[in-house]
DNA sequence: AAATAACCGGGGACCGTCTCCCCGTTTAGA
DNA sequence: TCTAAACGGGGAGACGGTCCCCGGTTATTT
């Protein structure tokens, strides 16, 4: 009867060794593509994660197929980092300021592919990742709004897409030498956002689904 | 006697036609760098500019021509909105906020490409206006300092890289929308900069010229 | 430890795209 | 009106990315 068995575990397993290369895969298509934005060309990543191009073809049926793992992997990778935020059972701002610098260290502008054109944006995994995401910030900004610290004026995509763009590394430049500047500028964007309030914002918060829709040229 | 002053007009100064051309390239050329990377297609930014693309191959001998114009340009935008915000003669604080609103509207992320390893840094033209923005921001900067309302441990490199990450369309994103929260972001990034400075900064302050250096991989 | 099947890696063909020139036509300037 | 400068579109050539093929390697099973 144990026959069975390992016959599944065969069938539904890959070997050892293409685990491990699928998430090495995974983790330099994460890289670069924050590095060089989501059209670099795949043979490159297959170079940098130190493994041939066959690999990541064969891994992956189409380059979409690996944006939408590295996007669905980081969002996890966010949302962790969020309920880590939340077991923190003191100061609520700091908790906040915590996810945000640790956001930016797992790579949240990597998420930035997600309102792109060409890419399937209501993909299953993709639309429970993003939910997961968005309710677990929401938490830990309303935490920081209950306790007063941190101003009534800002939303949840306020947050994810400065975090996102002030993390990026600067235009043109492949290097990551940006981890010397990127949490001065977070830390100075959260001191913005403590309360009270400095001055009014302009403009209108706008929602995830707002930056998907009306982009296409 | 007068002939010789119409024929050297004739040779130093092209048509009038060609100069609205080149001049609406340069216009097309930076949005398109601002909203797809340096490496979006000439003939791209011809069709934006509503020309043939021989009239932009004529008018710049190859990429890097473009790319320098586009950049000296917006650095002269740059530095007229600094000068801009010097004639204020109020709240030294709201000149910089004014400041780096309109410089986010005068394109300043199209900077990016000059920390570009493709791309000869050291163009005399370049060197000249990069040096006028700096000391032009950096008087922005130092009024407001030593008004007492902006905080003493940022420079001008933070300022200046900050707000061209915010002002930057989202990666992936080919539209503009973002001018209904690249406000807030900025205002909320000038919130955090006012003194007194609610936090200290990690990490240190970065120069232009350390972003130049170490950048090709 | 040997057998086996899954997996790997590099090379190369195909194909789309960008660059840049050519040349007949248009238009500014005198 | 005349002339020369400038324009625009089409297409050749080259470059680079994608994806397949196949001989070699490695994990796994007995």
């Amino acid at each position: 009867m144990q026959t069975a068995i390992p016959d599944q575990r065969k069938v539904s397993r890959p070997r050892a060794d293409a685990l491990r290369n699928r998430e090495r895969i995974v983790t330099a298509a994460r890289e670069m593509f924050v590095e060089h934005g989501p059209d670099v060309p795949l043979d490159d990543v297959a170079r940098r994660a130190g493994v041939g191009n066959a690999t990541v073809y064969r891994n992956f049926p189409d380059r979409d197929a690996l944006v939408r793992e590295v996007v669905c992997s980081v969002m996890d990778r966010t949302a962790r980092a969020a309920e880590l935020a939340l077991a923190e059972t003191g100061d609520a701002f700091e908790a906040l300021e915590r996810f945000v610098h640790a956001s930016a260290d797992e790579r949240i502008s990597a998420l930035c592919p997600m309102v792109s054109s060409t890419f399937d944006q209501f993909h299953p995994d993709l639309e429970a990742a993003r939910e997961r995401v968005e309710r677990l910030v929401a938490e830990v900004m309303d935490r920081a709004k209950a306790a007063g610290q941190l101003r009534g004026d800002v939303g949840v995509s306020d947050l994810m897409i400065a975090a996102a763009q002030l993390s990026r590394p600067p235009a043109g430049t492949g290097c990551l030498s940006a981890d010397r500047f990127v949490h001065r500028h977070l830390q100075l964007f959260l001191d913005g956002l403590r309360a009270p309030a400095r001055t009014a914002l302009p403009g209108t918060q706008v929602t995830m689904e707002d930056l998907r829709r009306p982009c296409d040229q």
